[in-house]
DNA sequence: TGACGATATATCGGAACGATATATCGGCAG
DNA sequence: CTGCCGATATATCGTTCCGATATATCGTCA
């Protein structure tokens, strides 16, 4: 059961904007991500038959001469279906250990209230402060048994992961400066932000 | 074909320095990268049947009654076949695009003589570098066209790969400090380097 | 005209994962 | 003493995802 989803979970948000057929979708996906996720046509089309399988997209009817190079395209559109199951994927609670998952969320945030962002965001902070906990009872544990290599390697392992939550954490005041301030509070123009 | 072959090497080289069975090898693996890479049951012992069957480990003679708790115990042992295919493995030229891939090479790293593991450093080095060319490549076509929430991603991962050529960097530098000086240098107790 | 690269879809085989099942052992709480 | 729990240990199922590869058409430029 490896349904992390994460390929349905972008086929949606994409088609959310727009209709579009297989290479397009790949086109805009890097396009938001850039070099972060490499969507492979083996997984690619695969999914989007899944997600037809399960009405949560259809196809598009396909007509008229001559559209454009290729020819031989498949446009898809998001269903209502679809748009639940989109919500729900998009919403799900739980650790997402999936680094790849977690930027494909942080990129469809604008799908997100505020509030659900900032939790989507601790929640996130959590697991990495966890990681770097574990990180750390295993260099307690075994430091004296690895040779400098192994060492090095979770020295950096860890320093990404500070990286991380430092950037989580910007994320995080980002948003709460973007929260309407509660009544009596004397809003302030130098905490503007314009994310 | 995803036979990156990640499992292979890394059971191989755990096998190397000693037999062992599956469970324990799990054990050494987090030990020796920390949280940096889970291996699950569902591919550990699937690959040991494949090396078994490739004659690269073979089961060693299970005996005497009671061998400490869980008794079922597969003890493995590495064969002459299967340090052929690990040199192979770890010394395999070629962009390790896979993060995991290249940590496991680096935990391995006292199999090579310091020129090739430079030459695989450098190599990677490569890899980052281009795949920030990339990054910089996307933003310039797509900045206007991604929302914020994209574009932080991005910088992010940017941030990432720079501190990734970084570490890259320093370790390079170490290795080559700890290469012979040139006949006429002068060597120096201060470049002295205790990785 | 024909070579070439971009566009477009499809499929195959295999690798890795998460979940789960099963069984035995040691320890310790009731 | 018994019953339960957690650690030890192996195994398998179903699914996702990947890399490679095949196929075909279109526009372009020599």
């Amino acid at each position: 059961m490896k349904q992390t989803g994460v390929l349905e979970l972008a086929v949606l948000g994409l088609l959310k904007e727009r209709s579009m057929h297989g290479y397009e979708l790949r086109r805009q996906l890097s396009a938001k991500l850039g070099p972060l996720w490499h969507v492979s046509w083996g997984s690619l089309y695969p999914a989007l038959r899944r997600l037809a399988r399960r009405g949560a997209v259809a196809k598009v009817a396909e007509n008229g001469p001559s559209l454009g190079p290729g020819r031989n395209r498949t446009v898809y559109r998001i269903t209502t279906v679809g748009e639940e199951l989109f919500d729900v994927l998009l919403r799900e609670t739980g650790a997402v250990p999936d680094p790849d998952l977690f930027a494909l969320k942080v990129a469809f945030f604008r799908y997100l209230q505020p509030e659900v962002r900032v939790a989507m965001l601790e929640r996130r902070r959590i697991y990495l402060q966890d990681k770097l906990a574990q990180f750390k009872a295993n260099l307690r544990d075994y430091r004296e048994r690895i040779d400098g290599y192994a060492l090095t390697l979770q020295d950096h392992g860890m320093a990404i992961v500070e990286d991380d939550i430092e950037w989580i954490d910007e994320l995080i005041s980002k948003e709460k400066n973007l929260v309407v301030p509660a009544v009596g509070d004397k809003p302030s123009s130098t905490t503007q932000s314009k994310l």
